[in-house]
DNA sequence: TCGGACCGCGGGAGCGCTCTCGGCATTCCG
DNA sequence: CGGAATGCCGAGAGCGCTCCCGCGGTCCGA
């Protein structure tokens, strides 16, 4: 970027990179999309062209005619609040534009919480603006990705749908990690454990309700919505009606953070009296007193897998929906 | 949409939409950019003929003609970890979403950590891409910002820079909330207050500094990088340099959990004997032991400053460079 | 009654690119 | 040595939109 002895003060056009290195507009073109039916001589003259001019093709116009908008939208379908404090979705985000970042794809974040983004949202996502679609926490049987799959736009979800749907999805083993955090608080000895269930239109909800649910098979259980709040709401709500319980599982970390508060209320002792464990492993988890016991799940792969199916379907054009679920961990630390 | 009676199965063009509600491509035009230089009679038409055929806009056509891309790039100069671990990203990245999709413009994130990305960055960060950018969490004296604007992208930056620059920027008024934070103390009565910095190259990171140092002025001094494990180290320092202690500011929420854990360690009571005061009013603040008191930044309220600011700039086209400073607050809670 | 201002409108031009097709060299084969 | 195959290239067409020019009709003041 540096010989603008051209007319316009914009930026240079393809047209303009042609007559300088004396070849066709074709021939320019041929170059900057990488095509092999051009000879050596006529590559480098354009190529020192395209350097001098500080050439940049035009997206607009590329998209026009490819009716390509090398444009991938991420969509979030969080109330402000928890995309605030959950971690997890940071994590996607980074994870998701690392691998758009190297394909030359830009990442259009979009969220949507209050009901008219919705709507406007829904207007948005048309082939006409975005090549496919990536969808982050939906709630319960949302149409959307049915939508979406109609009009043609490829879309992935992360997260499994609460029912089965024609749609490819990256999922963690929510109920796998349930299970394994429960069946290691019975190996423990525990004998009465409860949960603290999130929310149920959720599927990360229902799978780690299941999850318990497998091992126990009859113990309490109070709802929660994954914040911390009712996750203390749920814990008093236990240790009313359930005294002599002695461990709890909590599907969030946010919400055995709000438990782990109520039972040092109580004056009972973790990991002595009540053993606590969480579900995210999130940093608050290391934060708690004592810090929590946790379930891992992969975040950055699953974002990465998630782009990679959706990068697939752009491509290949086949239309074959696939599921990726990926394992979770159960990491020790104080409370259990 | 529902009749799609047009020989091409791809959505409905404006020639398509003219033809249909029996005008010319220019009165369609005019609707459907709101100009006041149409019929009643005309509009009912053409608009009924929008709803019918289900028109929407082709972005990239409008985009080749107008000059202009309706998207808005929110660069984050940050790696991974902290990206993740700070909600005050996630705070900034929704309050901007939402004033941006009030607008009918989009947001595209480019999270940049690698220097790769960043060379990529820099090459797409053009008119051709985008209409303006907001710059987050710059360190040192990143030029980028200066070569933005000799671009011709309007840019403004969150987070005053370290030299002065002739960029807009709307900052928190650190250097006052670390004052009130250290003032607070001494009104309490602490003789000996310490304070764990953040890093000297970045802007946030010296103004804390300077508002400890405005009212302690020789006090001792341990540098951290915003983290938690760079807090616990310089807390050992400072446990073993300065025995003495009674009080420490911590730049950053994360610095002051790691300080607490060593303290606790070390035998210290938390606030008996020594006091702690974070910053960031962060989810995690609210979940150490004791929860820390800390300093509140009004983040939504800058996510939504800067990019008014940067409209503003698109709009008028006047090149005025602004500096907007918001106030901080201090939150009281057990450690101070 | 007539000229001009003004409003609403249609349609040509053109934004910068890719695609495709045909043409010219060059090469290779029989 | 002739014709076909091949490699490389130039340029026309057209993607869907906005901008702008100019036309016809209406209304008003002279």
């Amino acid at each position: 970027m540096r010989d603008h002895s051209n007319r316009s003060a914009g930026r240079p056009t393809l047209e303009e990179v042609a007559a300088r290195a004396g070849v066709g507009r074709g021939t320019v073109s041929r170059v900057v999309n990488g095509s092999a039916q051009v000879s050596p001589k006529a590559r480098k003259l354009v190529q020192d062209a395209i350097e001098d001019l500080g050439y940049v093709p035009n997206r607009a116009a590329r998209a026009l005619v490819t009716q390509r908008t090398d444009s991938i939208a991420l969509v979030v379908f969080e109330s402000g609040e928890r995309f605030f404090a959950e971690p997890f979705f940071g994590r996607i985000v980074q994870s998701v534009s690392s691998v758009l970042v190297a394909r030359n794809l830009q990442m259009v974040l979009m969220i949507a919480q209050a009901p008219e983004e919705r709507r406007q949202l829904e207007g948005y996502l048309t082939r006409q603006h975005v090549d496919g679609a990536l969808l982050l926490s939906l709630h319960g049987d949302d149409p959307l990705p049915a939508l979406l799959e109609e009009r043609g736009v490829p879309t992935v979800r992360v997260g499994r749908p609460v029912h089965p749907e024609p749609v490819s999805f990256v999922d963690a083993d929510n109920r796998g990690g349930a299970r394994a955090a429960v069946s290691y608080l019975r190996e423990q000895g525990r004998r009465c454990i409860a949960t603290i269930t999130g929310p149920m239109d959720m599927a990360p909800g229902v799978a780690r309700y299941q999850g318990y649910r497998d091992v126990v098979g009859d113990g309490p259980a109070a709802a929660g919505d994954f914040g911390e709040i009712s996750g203390a709401m749920a814990m008093e709500w236990l240790l009313t009606n359930y005294p002599q319980l002695d461990a709890v599982f909590a599907a969030s970390d946010m919400m055995a953070a709000g438990a782990l508060r109520v039972l040092r209320r109580a004056g009972r002792r973790v990991p002595e009296d009540v053993a606590v464990i969480g579900f995210d492993d999130s940093v608050i988890a290391r934060h708690t007193d004592p810090p929590l016991t946790s379930v891992y799940q992969p975040v950055e792969q699953m974002g990465q897998e998630t782009v990679r199916l959706l990068l697939a379907k752009l491509d290949g054009e086949e239309p074959v929906e696939r599921e990726t679920v990926m394992p979770t961990r159960l990491i020790l630390r104080g409370s259990a």
